[in-house]
Formats: C-alpha cells, sequence, structure tokens
DNA sequence: AATACCGGTTGACATGGATCAAGCGAACGC
DNA sequence: GCGTTCGCTTGATCCATGTCAACCGGTATT
C-alpha cells in the first residue's frame, strides 16, 4: 500500500453529487422547515457524500475542524480518550443526524466518529453553514435547536449515568433506540444493533458482563427476546416499568 | 404576602440599568471578541438585569423558554427532575457563564436553575440575539462556540460519570472548580463551596456520605484542608494524581 | 436561653456491579 | 474446510459504594 496522509488514509474518498432537497431524511436534519428557494441554497452547500467503510474514522479527536457532518446512511459512534487509556462512547448516532458540533468550541474535534457500519455522509464546511445562517433565519434557529438538542440528550445521558442501575439503563437504552429506529420508517419492535456489548456497556457506564447479563435477565422475564445482535421488544411497557422502579 | 404569579414570586423583580461595554466579565461571557461598536449593540439587547436571591428559581423546567441568561454576579446549579422523582445537578454555573441553553431546543426550559447565593443575572431574549448575530458576525460565531464548549463540558462529566471511581471524581470536581475561580481572578487555592454534600453528590453521582468521606481521606492525605464548605487545596498535583491513577 | 433543624461526619453492614475465569458459537483468514 | 479469533454468555468471588444509624456543631426559631 502506497503511504498516504494518515488522517485520510482510512476513508474512502469516493464522493458523490448528492442534494438536501431530494433527501428522504431533510425532515429530520439540518434542512427541517426550510422552504424550496432555501434548500436549493443549502445544496450549494451541502455539495459533497463521501462513504466511510465499517471500522473507519469520520474523524479523530484533536485534529482541526472546518466541518460537521450529516448522516446519510449508516450508524456511527462517538468516543472520548483520556490520557490514562480509559475511554468512553458519548453517543451512538444514526441517518439524520449530525457529527462535529464538539468541535466548534475549541475548532478541534475533541472526540472519535467511527463508522459502525458501512455509511455515507454529507459534509458541511461549517463557516459556510454559519454564512448561510446568516441570510436564512430559519436555518440558524434550527440549527441552534439542534445544538439545543444535542445538549438536552447529553443531559439525559447524564441522568442516565448519576441515578440509574444497570437494569433502569440498558431499558433506557434500547427503547431510545426503538424510537429513533421508528421515526425513521423502521420498525420499532425489531432491529439489529450496531455495536457491541463493550460499547454498549462503555455508553453505559457498565462492563460487557453487565450488559449481557441484563439482556438475559430481560429475555427471562419475557420483555425482550435477544440472539446476538438481533433484538426483538416483546413487551414495551414492561422496559418502561423497569424505568420508573424506584421511588 | 399578597398572592402573585406562582411563576416570578419567588424573583426578586429589581431591574438595573446595565451594559456588557464596561462589564468586567466580558472576556469571559457572551461579548468576548466583540469590537466597542459591536459591543454598543449588544448593550442595546441585555438591557436587564435581575436580582435572584439564594434558594430562588431563575426558571423551572417546563417554563416557556425566551431568554437565556448571563450570570453577573453569584453561583447556580441546574437540575433535572425525573418522573419518580429521582433528580440530578447537571451543572454549577458561575460569574460569566450562560444558562437556558437547553431551553432552545423544545422552547421551554428542560430543567431547574436555582441559585446558591444571591446572584445577578442579565437577560438576554433569545430571538433579538439571533437578530444580532445575524448582524455580527463574531457574536454568531462566538456564541456557537459557547453552545459547543457545553457540549465537550457535559461530555467530560459523561466520562467522569461513565468511568471514574468515587475520589477520582471528587479531585476532578475540585480542579474544575480551582480553575473556573483562577480564571475569574480568585484564589485558586482556598474557596467557599456553594453547596452542600448532597448537590455535590448528586452532580458526581455520588451520595452525600461518600462525598464525605472522600473529602476526609483527601485530608488525610493531605491534599486539601476542609472545614466544612472551606476548602484549601494544599497539593494541586496530589489531585491530580488521583485521576491519572488506573491504567 | 432553650429547642429544633440542617448539614456534615463517621461507623457498621449490605449489595450491585466489577473482576476473574471458563466455555461456546459465529465469523473470518488461510 | 479447518483453525483461530472475537463477541457473547454464564458462574464464582470480591470490593466500592450505598444504606442505615448515631452523633455533633452551627444556625434559625420561639
Amino acid at each position: 500500500m502506497p503511504h498516504t496522509n494518515p488522517v485520510t488514509q482510512d476513508v474512502s474518498l469516493s464522493v458523490i453529487k448528492t442534494a438536501c432537497s431530494n433527501c428522504n431524511l431533510r425532515e429530520l436534519c439540518l434542512p427541517f422547515g426550510l422552504s424550496l428557494e432555501e434548500l436549493e441554497r443549502l445544496d450549494d452547500l451541502v455539495s459533497t457524500r463521501r462513504r466511510i467503510k465499517r471500522g473507519d474514522h469520520l474523524y479523530r479527536a484533536g485534529e482541526p475542524f472546518d466541518a460537521i457532518y450529516a448522516i446519510r446512511s449508516g450508524f456511527f459512534k462517538t468516543d472520548v480518550l483520556l490520557e490514562d487509556g480509559r475511554d468512553q462512547v458519548t453517543g451512538f448516532q444514526m441517518a439524520g443526524e449530525l457529527l462535529g458540533l464538539d468541535g466548534i468550541s475549541t475548532e478541534h474535534h475533541t472526540c472519535n466518529a467511527i463508522a459502525l457500519e458501512d455509511s455515507e455522509i454529507c459534509s458541511i464546511p461549517f463557516s459556510r453553514l454559519e454564512s448561510l445562517s446568516r441570510e436564512i433565519h430559519t436555518l440558524q434557529h434550527h440549527f441552534h435547536k439542534v445544538m439545543s438538542r444535542e445538549i438536552v440528550r447529553d443531559h439525559g445521558v447524564m441522568m442516565l449515568l448519576g441515578t440509574m442501575r444497570a437494569e433502569e439503563r440498558l431499558a433506557a437504552f434500547l427503547l431510545n433506540l426503538s424510537q429513533r429506529f421508528t421515526s425513521r420508517g423502521f420498525s420499532h419492535a425489531e432491529f439489529y444493533l450496531r455495536m457491541t456489548r463493550e460499547e454498549i456497556g462503555s455508553y453505559l457506564g457498565l462492563k460487557l458482563e453487565t450488559v449481557s447479563r441484563a439482556f438475559s435477565r430481560f429475555q427471562e422475564e419475557g420483555h425482550i427476546a435477544v440472539q446476538q445482535k438481533h433484538i426483538r421488544i416483546l413487551n414495551v411497557n414492561g422496559l418502561k416499568a423497569l424505568m420508573n422502579h424506584r421511588a
């Protein structure tokens, strides 16, 4: 293999013309609420799509930030690394969600974004997004909402990590995934996990064995059917009840 | 006491003319990086200051959102409540920091903001901030950075809650406070905690007894001197070492 | 001044989840 | 097609933190 730039060597460089205006995710993603004319102006900005293979990085902590990314298809995780080697998954992202917002602050990415399956992303050069959102009020406001939503989401995770026990965390996790699959038109009751038990554990502040045991327990109690990464939710209310358990 | 609006009855309504342009926090707060002329335009927007007494709410979860708040002086906590009664402190905020960013997402506040000492805040009507930041590029960009910084901060807390043990969490907490006091011109080595052990515990995902024991342990080991809410840091490196403990 | 209350500290004990270890099936490389 | 590896499951044991309880000092209440 010829030597290539270490930053880009592991991402596929195939670039495809793309357009928000005919993207079926536009109601979930950045274009939400824009008029047709405004959409076309956004198209000019979001001009490239890129494929990222499973296991490859979209970006790495420390790299300079200059764009945010919208997931066109696929599945990602983000994680942060501590100096001493510990790391933690900070989120799992799916189609229509944005990646890279954390980089605006320092103008460098502060986490790693890794594809958990072959994926496609749209690059949105950030300074051009700022320019355009100075002109399109709706875009500006929606972008602010998206950033704010990320903050609210993080508070939810803090709550989960700070106050919930293992089974509550996993129930919350499954219900959240289910809900997000639903709003993308997939089954709410049956899906494949894209991540390992270890990654789930890292996200939930648990060890992989604990995650595995909780899955088994949910199965014994008839809430779900698990077979490796294949999950079927048999009793949504059972899972919900697990969460309000404590007084 | 006469019956008053339940939303406002517990906040002091004294309103004071204020100006970012002569605020000594302008390098920490929203005005960062603005020119004199731009500063004056921000002054028009941030026209009111309000006093909040210790223990009073600045806002409550569920209330409609229409402004963000800059802390002029004082100290706040924010917390979220789960339906089942559990709650968690999501942050402690001090002078120069912004409150209310979580409300942009749903146009309702999603947490409670409570003053931990008598405080003064500046109200910034959000739609006017958006207008102005469409005109002032620097303001727009800085505001985006502030929101992004909040996301990065939350990731740090998630890391803390997900991977650290009790003493590491408390050490990280003290070092973070110390650093924030320092950048406000206060002693980095000596300060008064504004919050109770229980509030610290809630923030760090620990019980108050655990927090208390960790304080005592730090004292035994000579890292700090504690007397109730009065903290002196005797050995910063000792605290830092506690955090990189694990491989 | 007496009393109640609140926040903090400390001790004894319980327990949820981590750790260590073994084994198993599916996927993958050769 | 076979062996190796990886992700997952399950069991046994351990330990950090939670839980329960007693006590103390400072502050607010009457």
